[in-house]
Order: structure tokens, then C-alpha cells, then sequence
DNA sequence: TATTATTTTTAGACTTATCTAAATCGCTAA
DNA sequence: TTAGCGATTTAGATAAGTCTAAAAATAATA
């Protein structure tokens, strides 16, 4: 069974991202550039990576993610996303405070920590960004994500990302009680103005203008 | 200001134990043993520690731990504490499961993540197997513990630990819905078989035999 | 196509934490 | 008071991850 080091994972993660989730080659200078370490850093890393065929690597020409490398990258990004919510959600950090955090305790390794934190946490779908949290075989379940104000009358959903990410629209969302993750019902519909009522959690109504729904993505 | 590797907060960590809180030395030997790494190592990594002054140390006479260690070593002990009560109450693992993975987690770097879980789980001053929490001042609040059948009736109070932690008397806690970290009142005693009956967190009331009662020690 | 420019790799060095093997210190007992 | 033993330290090695400087390969351009 292969096993990465902290920052083979590091590495593949990025990797991973910047060939497109396996669709692009990817060159040392793009790895060096995101992970901002030098070229020849990244060389000797390649290596390694190859080695343990997360990755084929042809010096001089890059390297293609495999199917195992991808496997482990989503494995790696899964645990780095349920930190994310469970620092978002429980601990109250703000968005942009995450990203470092996350990142040292998704490298954390236990059998047992990142599936009992999932279920703590119930599941989540989507990160704080409103990225897709890969499941544990490392599938990503891409379903439709409608802005607020185009979701039907009557129908339910959950707040999974929203387009504009401002501190002043974050903390507007807070003042009112709405987050990412929250299970919501469209409740009313001005056709006139195209002014939204949402129901958040079966308990609080929100009404909320054109604009501001227009700024909130749900997966139905 | 004085920063400390992983590493060296581990050892910091053991020294402190070892010596009782600062009032034996050490000798290179206790902690070769206690951490399970070669007295050749230690040698240098209290050679380390010495120049960080977070130990006095003197080639051959072994160490004394300094205040400022004092200081880090409770940081470090306060962190792996908090993280072990997130692990038991919230993850739901068990107290012998914890250790390995509150040590990896309370090495994570970051300025307020302790200060915000400490707030989640609501300012905890036990951790699961009963010690205390040091304060992010160091102060370790020292308070009596009790046996809960020696509690009077009518006194309220916290339940700090148990004495016979065995998996079978945790499930049964577990059951009856008591817990370490518990708010309890002693609502009833029963002179005759000494069987007390406590409310817990101000909702559920428990009967309790002497001898499961003697198990249970309350922070009054 | 030849030369220059860019990208990538190699070589050698540094740091941290560990090890083994060998040297040294300090204490005790003859 | 010195020999010997146990405790401790030093010396040298390894592994991971990084760096700089220099060499080599590829790509671009005249």
C-alpha cells in the first residue's frame, strides 16, 4: 500500500488541481509556481511521486496524473474540506482564515478521525467555498447548482456556495442566519420584483431581494 | 519569542511530566525511556532545549526544567488535553484511542484554533481521563474531587473523572447518559444502601448504586 | 539551422530528528 | 585510588524537504 509523506500529499493535491482533476499535462514551472517552492525542488519531488506512481513523470516533459495519484489527491482535498466546514461551521472561523488551519489537520493521520468527523458534522456536501467534498471512494457527486432567485416555489434545497464572497456579503448572510450548508424551502415568490422567502432549517423566514438571491447558490 | 519544533514541544511535554511538575531533575535516561528514542538522541535534543532555555542543562548531571518551560510545556499539555475532550465527547472514539491523535492535533500551529475549540466545547476544565486543563494562562485549577456518593444532597457539580474506566462502566454511563464533563446535582441519597440519585445537566435524573457512584469523581 | 532563451535537472549544501557505534564521564567498590 | 561499569555524549550516517548555483535539455527565433 502506498503512503505519502505530508508533502507528497502537498504536492499531489496541487497537482492534481492544476491538471484539471487529470484532464492537462502539468510542467515543473506550473507545480513551483502553486506550490511556491523552487523548480528544483519540485524535480526531486516528481521523482518521488513517480516512484510511487501517483504520477508519470518524463523528465523534461512534465508529468500526468494516474488513477491511483488521482484517487489519493481526492482522498487528500476530502480531508482538507471537511476541516474546512467543521472550522467554518463549528469554530467560527471566517473563510479566508481556513485555508493554512485545514490544511495541517487534514495531514493528521488516523483511521478513524476523518470518518467520524464527516458523520459528527452529517455528511457534507460542499465546502465553506462551495466546492464538492469528494466521498470516501472519492467520488464527487455533481448536481445542479440553480442561483437562489431561479429555484421554484415550494421546492428544497441547501445553500452550497455563493457567487459574490465579500466580508460585507458574508456578514450580511450571517446577520440574517443563513450559511453554507443550510437546508432551505422557498416559501414565497414575487414575480413582480423577483424578491425570494426562504425558510432556513424549517425554521427562520428570510425574505431577501433579486440581488441578494441571485448571490446564492443551492443545489436542489 | 521562543518557538519550539513538534519535536521538542513533545519532549518538553515528557520532561515536564517527568519531573513532576518542575520539582525533580531529569536525567537523560528517564527521558530516553519515556520517549522511547535512544539516549543519543536525547542528548542532543537537550542540547536543544538548553539553548532555548526552556531547560537547564548541564552535560552528565542531567536537566531542570525553567519557568519558561514550565510555561510551554503546560501550553502544549492544555492543547493535547482540549483536543482529547473534542475527540471523546464530540468524535465519540474512546479514552484509550485518543492519545496518538490528540498529539498530532495539538501540534498544529495556529493562533486562535485552541482558543475557539476551547470555546466550542465550552471551556472545559477536565479532560477525558480526568486531568485538569490548564488555563491559557498555565494555572491549573486544582479543586476537590470527590467521590459522588460522598457528595452532600442538594450540592451541584461537575463529573471529572472515573476511577474504574473500564469499557464496559463507560457504556453503561454512556447509557444511563452521564458523561466526564457532565453538569450533575445530587437530587437524592438513600442512607440505607447509599444509592444517590443525580440530575444531569439540569434534564435527565439517574439512579445510581453506591458502587457505581464510587466510581464517579465530581469536581465540586 | 544555428544561436539564444527558457525550462528543467543535477550537484552539493543545510536543517531536523533520528539511529548505531565508539568514546568519555562519574561513581562505586575493592 | 583506581578499575570497571553504567550513564551519557560525540561522531558519523540516514532520510525528508528545502535551497543555490551550475549544467543540460528543450524550445524559440533569427
Amino acid at each position: 500500500m502506498i503512503t505519502l509523506t505530508s508533502a507528497e500529499e502537498n504536492y499531489l493535491k496541487a497537482i492534481y488541481h492544476l491538471s484539471d482533476g487529470g484532464k492537462k499535462g502539468v510542467s515543473t514551472n506550473d507545480v513551483s509556481a502553486e506550490m511556491k517552492t523552487k523548480p528544483a525542488s519540485v524535480s526531486d519531488m516528481l521523482r518521488k511521486l513517480g516512484e510511487k506512481e501517483v504520477i508519470e513523470y518524463r523528465k523534461y516533459y512534465g508529468l500526468h496524473i494516474t488513477e491511483e495519484g488521482k484517487k489519493m489527491a481526492l482522498q487528500t482535498i476530502r480531508k482538507h474540506r471537511i476541516w474546512e466546514v467543521f472550522l467554518v461551521q463549528k469554530l467560527k472561523f471566517s473563510w479566508d482564515e481556513v485555508h493554512e488551519v485545514a490544511d495541517a489537520l487534514s495531514h493528521v493521520k488516523s483511521k478513524s478521525l476523518i470518518q467520524r468527523l464527516d458523520e459528527y458534522l452529517g455528511y457534507p456536501k460542499f465546502d465553506p467555498h462551495g466546492d464538492p467534498i469528494p466521498d470516501e471512494f472519492g467520488d464527487v457527486r455533481v448536481r445542479p447548482r440553480l442561483p437562489l432567485n431561479e429555484i421554484e416555489l415550494g421546492s428544497t434545497g441547501q445553500i452550497v456556495a455563493v457567487k459574490d464572497s465579500s466580508p460585507a456579503f458574508l456578514r450580511y448572510l450571517d446577520k440574517v442566519g443563513a450559511y453554507i450548508g443550510a437546508r432551505i424551502k422557498v416559501i414565497d415568490k414575487t414575480e413582480f420584483d423577483g424578491s425570494v422567502e426562504i425558510l432556513v432549517d424549517n425554521k427562520k423566514s428570510i425574505f431577501m431581494s433579486k440581488d441578494v438571491a441571485g448571490n446564492i447558490l443551492v443545489m436542489v
